[in-house]
DNA sequence: CGTCCGATACACT
DNA sequence: GTGTATCGGACGC
C-alpha cells in the first residue's frame, strides 16, 4: 500500500453537509487496492439532506439508509438502475443523516487501472464524468459502504488541502425526480469532467418543506 | 452538438 | 408490483 498522504479528519465531514459538498470541489480522492492506486480530483457534488430531502435515501429510514444515520466520514454505496453503483460521503452530526454524493471528478493517477475499469470511455475527461463512472473507477461497490474516510489502513482517503483555488458554481441536482430545483449541486464551472445537467422524470413537485 | 430509449436488479411499498 | 441520485448507443441536426 502506497502513501496515500494527509486525510480529511472526521470534523471535516461533521458540518453541514451544504458547507462539506463545496469545500470538497477540488480535493483529492484516493483508492488503493492491490490493482494498484486510483486518484480522482473532484468538479462535481451534490448535497442530501436526509430527512429533510424527498430526493434523498435518508428521507426515510431504512436498512438502506441506515448508514446515513451513523457518523460523518463513513462511505455509502448504492446501487441503482439494477448495473450502476454510486459513492456517497456521510455528513453532519451523528443521526443527521446527510451526504455528499461524488458525480464527477478528473482522473489524476492511476490512469492504466482507471481506463481498464471503465473501457467504454471515449476521452480520458469521460472516465469520472458522472457518479457509476466516478465509482466504477474507484473500483468501488456496495461491499465498500461503512467504509470510514478517516482512519488509516482502508485504503479509501480523501487527501487534505486543496489542489488548486477553486470557483464553485452551483445548480439544480441531476435526475432527481422529487426536489428538482433545489440547487444543491456544486461544479467547477465549465470543467470537461463535469457531467451534463439531465432533469430527472416526473420533476413536478420540487421544493423542501 | 442534442434527444430518445433500453438495459437491468434491487429496495421499498 | 413499481420506481430508480445512470449510462451509452442510435439517430437527427
Amino acid at each position: 500500500m502506497q502513501q496515500l498522504g494527509r486525510r480529511l479528519t472526521r470534523a471535516f465531514f461533521a458540518r453541514d453537509v451544504l458547507t462539506v459538498a463545496p469545500d470538497l470541489l477540488g480535493r483529492v480522492v484516493v483508492r488503493d487496492t492491490d490493482d494498484g492506486a486510483v486518484a480522482v480530483r473532484l468538479t462535481e457534488v451534490e448535497a442530501y439532506a436526509g430527512p429533510l430531502d424527498p430526493a434523498s435515501h435518508a428521507y426515510r429510514r431504512t436498512t438502506r439508509s441506515e448508514i446515513m444515520y451513523g457518523p460523518a466520514g463513513h462511505l455509502y454505496v448504492y446501487f441503482v438502475y439494477g448495473m450502476h453503483w454510486c459513492a456517497n460521503i456521510v455528513t453532519g452530526r451523528d443521526g443527521v443523516a446527510s451526504a455528499v454524493l461524488l458525480r464527477a471528478g478528473e482522473v489524476v493517477e492511476g490512469l492504466p487501472l482507471a481506463r481498464s475499469r471503465r473501457p467504454a470511455a471515449r476521452r480520458d475527461a469521460d472516465l469520472a464524468r458522472g457518479p457509476a463512472g466516478l465509482t466504477a473507477v474507484l473500483g468501488l461497490t456496495g461491499r465498500d459502504t461503512g467504509t470510514n474516510l478517516c482512519v488509516p489502513g482502508t485504503g479509501l482517503v480523501v487527501r487534505a488541502g486543496s489542489a488548486r483555488p477553486v470557483t464553485v458554481a452551483q445548480g439544480p441536482r441531476v435526475g432527481v425526480s422529487t426536489a428538482a430545483d433545489v440547487p444543491w449541486r456544486f461544479h467547477l464551472d465549465g470543467d470537461p469532467t463535469v457531467s451534463v445537467y439531465r432533469r430527472g422524470t416526473r420533476a413536478t413537485r420540487g421544493g423542501i418543506r
